[in-house]
RNA sequence: GGCCUUGUGGUCAAGCGGUUAAGACGGCGCCCUCUCACGGCGCAAUCCCGGGUUCGAUUCCCGGCAAGGUCACCA
């Protein structure tokens, strides 16, 4: 068979000679550790924790390397595209901190683009042609209804499906067949003549799994479409040779097709990158557990933690606590560090898929926002309330000096202790109601309404909005004494029968009054912030 | 079903032939305390199973089992 004429036939016209794409994307000049690293989605614009995850390792693999992380869009399916995907992916990736050093919509150094796939037509068609000119590749005309036929019958027989061996029928078509197909215009993709042979294991080494063994690819991939678009398999090998990619880490769901690839580049002449396999996050469904899916887990849209108003540095020291397992104990030790002085190592990349554990996030949110300052947090739960709060939280943020002493109340700012109350911008919210509108009461006051009243009466009589905290408090004691309650909690622990209850309750009293709520952060400051006004209206009217 | 991967408390995990088997989250209890939150202290809870190798296996080997992934002109 003359492939050559079959080549010019599949694919007419002049293409470029091989070598000048070698030229035209020369080797990276790096440092000799310089790793680069990629990220390539296809432009749905879902970008979901997944991502993230693999993003966070390819951006800190490249840069903590000294080399470059790009961001090229796998578009090779139409049916896949949606409008402002690229800048949706960017966007949410810079919430995290994911800076790109080049890439689609980014720019950057131009050598290596362009960054579509749809727009590296040229590269592929001339690397297909030149396959089908070596024996390499050959046209299919196989229908779809064919192809699943086929698939039926060797589901039957409990064989192997695909497109290989004897099952290839394409394969070993003559040269007679071939134009026949083609002089009648039949449709028909390239396929990969595979040399592989599944017998054969072979020993290979994955940055994140270590030593695994992989079966030889036999499968006759298709590596040009009808449209005469690459598959990704193929685009993959082009892309991230001329990209000149050092290692890349992605989903354990390519693994499978590991193969493929390999055998893709050996047929291509190219030198094959480093590989790491990264583990998926998975979720417990009820016995089993299982990947975290699109359609039935909200949490795994990352826009899900942006609505809740997640702090995104938590959210990134929990993928790191996933993704390395020394992060938490090098966290730990170094709590001011900068979340990129980390030494991240693609060795201590977890093995086996993770849980995904809301606990441990809520946990780490927690102490992030407790770390930030009454500055900053007001800065963020402003651009949250901006963009998710109700016209009542947007409210919230007009008398700004207020918001300020609110915040260092809530996070004892400035105080000794820091407190931890909320573990989101939504939460934080609600925390802070009180302090701007007057809620109705959560909480049921547990003493009658005539001994309620008359403590209420009785605080207003005294009460001086000038006494500190300490004067406050006495009052608050001699208060409880006059009704029956201890004053003296020890007392009242060994001797509750002697008493009506407890300062405590007494102070529940004044809290529920106020604020709604039996659980507030300390009263006295609360009413500090408030006012005398409000107060005395809050208690006459409770 | 074939192929591949993984298997240490409920969860994330350290561990690399000899350990009282770290730590974190969660749970429970106590302390602190006007409530809550914070903080401190403590408790319960783990090496998938069966064979080897070895003086000794969580650790090495083999075999099961279980879980996950994947088998497209999708990526």
């Amino acid at each position: 068979m003359n492939y050559k004429l079959l080549a010019e036939r599949l694919l007419p016209g002049e293409y470029p000679a091989l070598e000048t794409f070698e030229e035209k994307y020369p080797p990276r000049n790096l440092p000799p550790k310089a790793e680069v690293t990629r990220l390539a989605p296809s432009p749905t614009g879902f970008i979901h924790l997944g991502n993230l995850f693999a993003a966070i390792a390819n951006e800190r693999i490249a840069h903590r390397s000294g080399g470059v992380l790009y961001l090229r869009i796998e578009d090779t399916d139409l049916k896949r595209k949606v409008d402002g995907a690229v800048e949706a992916v960017i966007k949410a990736l810079d919430y995290f901190d994911i800076r790109f050093d080049e890439g689609a919509e980014i720019g950057g150094d131009e050598t290596y683009a362009p960054w579509y796939q749809r727009q590296r037509a040229e590269i592929y068609r001339a690397y297909v042609k030149h396959l089908i000119e070596e024996g390499r590749a050959y046209p299919c005309f196989c229908t779809e209804e064919q192809l699943s036929a086929l698939r039926e019958t060797q589901t039957e027989k409990k064989e192997i499906t695909g497109y290989y061996g004897k099952y290839a029928r394409c394969r070993d078509l003559s040269e007679a067949e071939i134009y026949e197909n083609l002089d009648a215009g039949k449709p028909f993709v390239i396929r990969l003549r595979s040399l592989g042979n599944p017998e054969n294991k072979i020993k290979f080494r994955d940055a994140v799994k270590g030593e695994i063994t992989v079966t030889e690819n036999d499968q006759d991939v298709v590596i040009l479409k009808s449209d005469g678009i690459p598959t990704y398999h193929f685009a993959h090998a082009i892309d991230d040779h001329f990209m000149r990619t050092t290692i890349v880490i992605r989903g354990e769901e390519w693994l499978a097709s590991l193969p493929i690839h390999l055998e893709l580049f050996d047929a291509l002449g190219f030198q094959r990158p480093r590989y790491g396999h990264n583990c998926s996050l998975m979720k417990q469904d009820g016995e089993t557990r299982r990947k975290l899916s699109k359609r039935k887990d909200p949490e795994l849209s990352l826009e899900f933690y942006r609505k809740a108003g997640y702090f995104p540095r938590a959210v990134k020291v929990y993928m790191f606590t996933l993704l390395n397992s020394n992060f938490e104990e090098w966290y730990l030790k170094n709590p001011e560090a900068e979340l990129n002085e980390f030494p991240y190592k693609v060795e201590k990349m977890g093995k086996s898929g993770a849980l995904f554990d809301l606990d441990k996030l809520n946990d780490i949110s927690k102490n992030e926002l407790s770390r930030l300052s009454a500055e900053e947090m007001a800065h963020f739960l402003k651009a949250w309330a901006e963009e998710f709060g109700t016209e009542a939280e947007k409210g919230y943020f007009a008398d700004e000096e207020k918001l300020l002493k609110v915040l260092a109340l809530c996070m004892g700012i400035g105080g000794k202790k820091r407190r931890k109350d909320f573990t989101t911008a939504s939460q934080a919210m609600k925390f802070m109601e009180y302090f701007f509108t007057r809620t109705p009461r959560e909480d049921e006051y547990r003493v009658d309404e005539e001994t309620k009243n008359a403590i209420l009466h009785d605080f207003l009589a005294t009460y001086s909005y000038g006494d500190d905290a300490q004067a406050w408090f006495a009052k608050v004691k001699e208060l409880a004494g006059a009704h029956g309650f201890a004053t003296d909690m020890k007392d009242y622990k060994a001797n509750p029968q002697n008493y009506k209850g407890s300062v405590a309750d007494v102070a529940e009293i004044l809290r529920i009054a106020t604020t709604g709520k039996a659980n507030t952060p300390d009263l006295w400051t609360i009413m500090q912030i408030l006012g005398e006004k409000e107060i005395r209206e809050r208690i006459e009217n409770a």
